[in-house]
RNA sequence: GCUGCUGUAGCUCAGUGGUAGAGCGCACCCUUGGUAAGGGUGAGGCCGGGAGUUCAAUCCUCCCCAGCAGCACCA
């Protein structure tokens, strides 16, 4: 008689098992209810269909729609899979290639039949309709283990060029599976999958957009046609999904950048932003509430060129590494020929010098450094600049104020001993925290460890990254997301590891905003250096460090996340005094002029208009308060405030009003208690 | 940079092989009205730029530019 297997489940049971029955045969053993529940199994860890028998004696833990994560996962997979299958159904000769799970569904990359254009958002609702006939006709989804010439003969009979590709590339040793879709579809695939196609909810998904994307992520290769959809485990979940997403295009900085009249961009300076007067308001108040930061945390601002020979570039490195990014101008008055009003031809001079725009401030905040002879004494020295770079950015990566060409960092870089780094960095991270938390964000750390290409060391590198790890460990923060530091191998610049912040905002979005990197590279290649204690030449570590990371990018980040109705203190125009008739302007005047005495940015309305209409407007305009006075008011020296959100007003003294307004109107770090 | 789509009034968008329309906004007039659109009149456009086809191009074709989505990139 065979041995049975012993399977045991999480709250402690050991269940003995028939060798070759499966998961499924146990949830069906301990009843009916988990049987019908369960969707797929944990198995020693591992994810695995439910009908995919034991190897062994195993821990079992089974999967159930009540396990979010993994039941996402799993019918996101599938649902590609549906969708892969559906395409070839219905346009016979196209190949398939890749389709994931993604964070709020799937795609799949598909190369359209020579004869037919790529496919495009027409094709979505005959492709949907097929995929719900696919996942009504309840295919059962059977894995199965096959040879790897098995598969690359499969993939080439049918012409299938980027299958049989990757096929020929898999490992000999590993075990490789297919998965059939009932008995006339399959696709290779590592699994795991629902038992079937039936246990996904054919109104739970809907396929949003199609994109062209390179086969294996490489520009150099053909591009296929990626077709993604957006999937989920019931309706519910998936029109909560699509009402997140509408909430996300009515907080698009762009279309609320123009609304609330803040910048503008043209084509003119495409990457470049025009900022107006309401605009550049909330960045003044940004940079005052950081400089103060900065200078109380012991930094010195500076101010470097903007051009600079590019032998200097040349000698940082970046005009070798970075050139391509960078604007050169020539060091000479361009030739021009005399046109009219024609367009100018400009010429340059085949022996002009070149300067670079910088991109980044380091190397500059390095010949600052470099001025003079610094001792150990004067360690640590932390240089400021509110730097404007330009990078000459791919022209599709371009993205309102989220990624332009000219952009002004909140920079500094610390010069310091090897025995400063972890102390510098934990101040660094605890002044972040206060930052972050001051604009009401939560966020994560993370640690971008040594990529491939790098200068410097192996000891350097581990050094360097160790010294983040420790100084995160010491470090004291509040507004953190779940504490963990996730750790990203090979994202790390060239010449250093860093730590990156991802805030999260109002509905969930994360942004990289904040980094701190520990250089020994650039140090190096300027000669910078200080004396030490030794009266020996020592190498200094250098920091780089951004809080905000941009302005024009932080700025974007806070229109989205606030919806545009930012804090009193960032508010552009923090209150509107508006009359109902004109007997009360002069009391509105005065009023005016009070709150101006005040500090408050204010503005009055006393056009000849109702007060439905200036309700309207300024709510529109995102003006936090709005102060109405009438007959009454004027009379009785009061106001009667309208808060943007709410829907009461409060009648208070204009006194009152003013001491409200200015304490909201406080930044935060100014603020007693 | 790549693929696809788009470009008409300040904004949002209709439209046509015979040089153009709406709503909002703006200006002026009437209205002085108590918390999200009072009424009327009017001004405003090289239909993204260049070339081609045509008797005729905002419309068709090609090239360029910019924007949008995705990809790639992101020190």
């Amino acid at each position: 008689m065979t041995e049975l297997l012993k399977i045991s489940l999480p709250d402690g049971s050991v269940r003995e098992m028939e060798p070759g029955s499966t998961p499924g045969d146990v949830a069906a053993a301990i009843g009916p209810g988990l049987a019908k529940a369960a969707i797929a199994a944990r198995v020693d860890g591992e994810l695995r269909d439910i009908n995919r028998p034991f190897e062994g004696d195993a821990e079992l833990a089974l999967v159930t729609s009540r396990d979010e994560e993994d039941a996402l996962e799993l019918a996101r997979h599938d649902f590609a899979h549906v969708l892969a299958e559906a395409v070839q159904s219905l346009y016979p000769g196209t190949q398939i290639t890749f389709g994931p799970a993604t964070d709020d569904g799937f795609y799949y990359d598909v190369k359209a039949p020579a004869d037919r254009e790529p496919f495009s958002m027409d094709d979505l609702p005959d492709i949907e309709e097929e995929m719900r006939r696919i996942i009504k006709a309840d295919k059962p989804l059977r894995r199965e283990v096959w040879s790897r010439q098995q598969l690359i003969d499969k993939w080439e009979a049918e012409g299938e060029v980027f299958k049989a590709e990757w096929a020929k590339e898999l490992p000999e040793n590993e075990e490789l599976t297919v998965y059939w879709s009932g008995e006339d579809w399959l696709d290779m695939c590592r699994g795991p999958h629902l038992a079937s196609t039936g246990k996904l909810d054919p109104q739970a998904f809907k396929l949003t957009r199609v994109a062209g994307a390179y086969w294996r992520g490489d520009q150099n290769n053909p591009q296929l046609t990626r077709i993604y959809g957006t999937g989920w485990l019931n309706k519910k979940q998936l029109n909560a999904h699509l009402t997140r997403l509408e909430e996300a295009a009515k907080r698009d900085h762009r279309k609320l950048g123009r609304e609330m009249d803040l910048f503008h961009l043209q084509e003119e300076a495409h990457g470049s932003v025009f900022w107006h007067p309401k605009g550049y308001r909330i960045w003044r108040e940004l940079e005052a509430y950081m400089r103060r930061k900065m200078d109380k945390a012991g930094y010195r601002e500076i101010k470097t060129p903007q051009l600079m020979d590019v032998r200097q570039w040349e000698q940082s490195g970046h005009w070798g590494k970075y050139a391509e990014n960078m604007f050169a101008v020539p060091d000479m008055v361009p030739e021009v020929e005399e046109l009219g009003d024609g367009p100018a031809n400009p010429s340059v001079a085949p022996d002009a010098d070149w300067m670079a725009i910088k991109p980044m401030n380091c190397p500059a905040h390095v010949l600052v450094f470099k001025q003079g002879i610094t001792s150990y004494r004067d360690l640590p020295i932390r240089l400021g600049e509110m730097g404007c770079c330009h990078r000459n950015e791919p022209h599709g990566a371009l993205h309102g104020l989220m990624r332009v060409r000219q952009f002004t960092q909140d920079d500094a870089h610390i010069f310091c001993t090897e025995e400063q780094v972890v102390e510098e960095v934990k101040a660094f991270i605890e002044l972040a925290d206060q930052v972050y938390r001051d604009f009401g964000f939560t966020y994560d750390v993370k640690l971008a460890l040594r990529p491939e290409k790098r200068f410097g060391s192996d000891e350097d590198w581990d050094k360097a990254e160790q010294e983040l790890r420790d100084a995160v460990a010491v470090s004291d923060m509040q507004g953190e997301g779940d504490g963990k530091l996730e750790e990203l191998p090979g994202e790390g610049a060239f010449y250093a590891p860093k730590l990156e912040w991802h805030l999260t905002d109002a509905i969930g979005r994360t942004w990289q905003v904040g980094t701190i990197q520990g250089d020994r590279v650039l140090p190096d290649r300027l000669d910078a250096s200080y004396v030490g204690e030794d009266g020996e030449k020592h190498r200094p570590v250098m920091l780089h460090r951004a809080i905000f990371g941009s302005y024009e990018r932080f700025i974007g980040i806070l229109i989205e996340h606030f919806a545009g109705r930012l804090p009193v203190w960032l508010a552009p125009v923090q209150a509107v005094v508006a009359t109902i008739v004109s007997d009360a302007d002069d009391y509105a005047k005065e009023a005016v002029a009070r709150l101006e005495a005040a500090g408050i940015r204010v503005e009055s309305d006393l056009r000849n208009e109702k007060i439905n209409y200036k309700v309207r407007e300024h709510s529109h305009a995102k003006v936090p308060h709005l102060l109405v006075v009438g007959n009454r008011e004027a009379e009785e020296g009061t106001v009667a405030i309208r808060t943007l959100g709410e829907k009461e007003q409060r009648v208070m003294s204009l006194a009152e009003a003013i001491a409200m307004l200015k304490a909201e109107a406080t930044p935060p770090d100014l603020r007693e208690g």
